[in-house]
DNA sequence: TGACGTCGAGACCACGTTGTCTCAGGTCGG
DNA sequence: CCGACCTGAGACAACGTGGTCTCGACGTCA
């Protein structure tokens, strides 16, 4: 048998700040100081520290650091998105990681899956890790339980959506007027039926994309059918299955206003398997890679993403820099991107009704694989 | 002015255990106990405890309570990944997020953009706030830095890449065979003419995969062209100007091989601004959201993403848990998905030279949007 | 030359927790 | 009825670090 068998996993012996101060023959704190870098050291004796440090290769620990240090700060922050796997949360993670590198801060994540009970599980893991703050994109209806820990000194911002029964700051999209503009967009093309494809009806965002769709047909006075409305697709084979089911109907809509990336997917996927992509308009609202390859290019409603997680994440470092003022909304704008989906004219749908011809592709050429986009709120 | 007008930011005043145990009557060692599930503890006074704790809002100090602990685990890990907002690197996080947390662990991510320096400092960084173990998808060609951490007891396992010059687990597909599959698939629809279009040549994945490529091609007897192989691409841009240069050339090649997901999406986007991607066949390597919706389909050599995430988060896991065997290399299994692209035979490209005439759509019917797979090795 | 000021290094302890030991009180067998 | 044994709660110290204070050495100037 050789040496060491012991099976349970015993402590790791890594050097501390004893280690280098014994082989170094200087006083731990000493060793603190020029870890730290404070000047008040003599420069022979940091190099002798530093030396020790580096034969024994000593690491600091941040953990025993930030338990004794008056600030407590751990550097790390902590970031509860959707699902890590999705284009959208992928993409604010990059950013909130980008902006929280300049400052040396690292970010733990968490996947919640719409899931409130995960959120609140999740967001207390992170806090009894002692994170400095919390980037949130809110699963539940209720965040009052962070109330708490916002005064014990965590700062939280939100991300995406905005907290319910909490004061906090957030920074979202302006999701019910880029619903509006999307669906008329889709008006100015001649669509008087359009059908609405949601997300979790649960979902804040939801609501407020399917409320501007209502307050955009009401305000044109076309009427707002039950029919034309379906929510709580929560995967890319529900909006398959309900993009067909739609268009099945007796009086099929000529367009369609979908209020998130899987759905848009989903019925993208649907127009296509029954052939009607060049019939059917559609806008999506958020972007997604590779729309603009698709034959008609996919038009959407883009969010800001990166605005978004970038000023999440600048909001709650000026925070944690003891910024006191009351916490606020910040609105990033969105930006209609018209691909050719979103501007097939109404009769393209009402020439047809189910034929195997082609009609003349009705978007603009392949040379202009970026298309123009209008600013809105 | 109101009270505490500090503007410092002030260490905010958590309840302790100490806290706990005084409104309690307790000893702290008590609240410990009661907080640890230890059961020979009075049920009263764990009561008594409990509902102190509760009116306190008292969360225990894991940074504390590790430093203290026998084992020193921060029960969270560190992942470096080339990109969070990258869909191989999600889908990868993704899937070492869930297997963690099974167990109660945290993940913190951090992403590398290639760059072998990045690489090291936030392993240290990492290292520093004493992660129990890392998951790594290595951007440099050295990773004997990671020698003294392993000694020291940070358990390392590499996903998609293997380590250079340490020994460590690792996670990869094999790239190699998969190139050959790949390359093999576009020669039985009778190309000969292959063109490589590849990432990073300094990245191990990608040698390999232009090795796979070159071997394919000396065993079937054919040339390797120097023009056919363009290495280096780093952005979709640079992968349409390479598209292009080469479909230039005097003796163009008939199918392209790329052998990673954003040189695929750029060669695919070429391909389309010019009018070949029916014409021109293509195999890329990884497959990517929406490859299934381009017309044609994009054939690829899939990697099981979250097979090799999960299974490199498990093996992290079994480490930790005491597995002293040898350090070991798992090869996940790559599966071919033909859609379209890589099945256009060769006719096509000979049969027009540069024509505005569309040859009969090569695919299968729209139904079958997802193709058979064949696996491999 | 001596009183004083300055400056840098180390002693000491606390951060919040838990491993270890002690010890009071109870149980049981001889 | 007493000693051995067990049970469960608290005292104590320590994990690795940094804040605070002390103290010796040195320099300055009268």
């Amino acid at each position: 048998m050789p040496e060491g068998s012991s099976e349970q996993p015993k402590r790791p012996n890594r050097p501390t700040m004893r280690d280098v101060a014994l082989l170094a023959r200087v006083a731990p704190k000493t060793v603190s100081r020029v870890v730290n870098g404070v000047p008040t050291v003599d420069p022979a004796m940091a190099a002798r520290v530093r030396e020790a440090a580096r034969k024994l290769g000593y690491r600091p620990n941040l953990t025993a650091s930030s338990l004794r240090r008056g600030d407590g700060r751990t550097r790390s922050i902590g970031m509860l998105v959707e699902d890590a796997a999705n284009p959208y949360s992928a993409a604010l993670i990059r950013s909130v990681e980008d902006i929280a590198r300049e400052r040396g801060v690292l970010v733990l994540i968490g996947s919640l899956d719409e899931d409130p009970a995960r959120e609140r599980e999740l967001a207390q893991e992170f806090i009894d890790r002692r994170v400095d703050g919390l980037v949130v994109v809110p699963a539940g209806q209720d965040q009052g339980y962070l109330r708490a820990e916002q005064q014990a000194g965590t700062c939280v911002v939100f991300a995406d959506r905005e907290p319910r029964l909490l004061e906090a700051d957030a920074v979202v999209s302006d999701n019910r007027e880029s619903a509006v503009t999307a669906v008329r967009h889709l008006m100015a093309a001649g669509h008087r039926r359009i059908g609405y494809l949601g997300d979790l009806a649960s979902i804040t965002t939801a609501a407020q994309r399917l409320d501007g769709y209502r307050h955009a047909l009401e305000v044109a006075g076309l009427p707002v059918a039950d029919a034309l409305i379906r929510q709580d697709l929560t995967t890319e084979q529900a909006a398959v299955a309900a993009t067909r089911e739609m268009l099945a109907l007796p009086e099929p809509p000529t367009a369609l206003f979908t209020s998130q990336n899987l759905v848009t997917i989903g019925c993208s996927r649907a127009l296509r398997e029954l052939g009607m992509q060049d019939r059917v308009a559609m806008v999506g609202f958020d972007d997604f890679p590779l729309a603009d390859l698709l034959r008609p290019g996919i038009s959407v409603m883009a969010q800001d993403v990166e605005a978004i997680g970038t000023l999440a994440a600048r909001i709650l470092f000026r925070r944690l820099d003891g910024d006191r003022t009351p916490p606020a909304t910040t609105v990033v704008p969105t930006r209609l991107i018209a691909r050719g989906s979103g501007e097939i004219p109404v009769a393209a749908a009402l020439a047809v009704p189910a034929a195997a011809v082609e009609p003349p592709a009705p978007e603009p050429p392949a040379a202009a694989a970026r298309a123009e986009g209008a600013l809105d709120v």
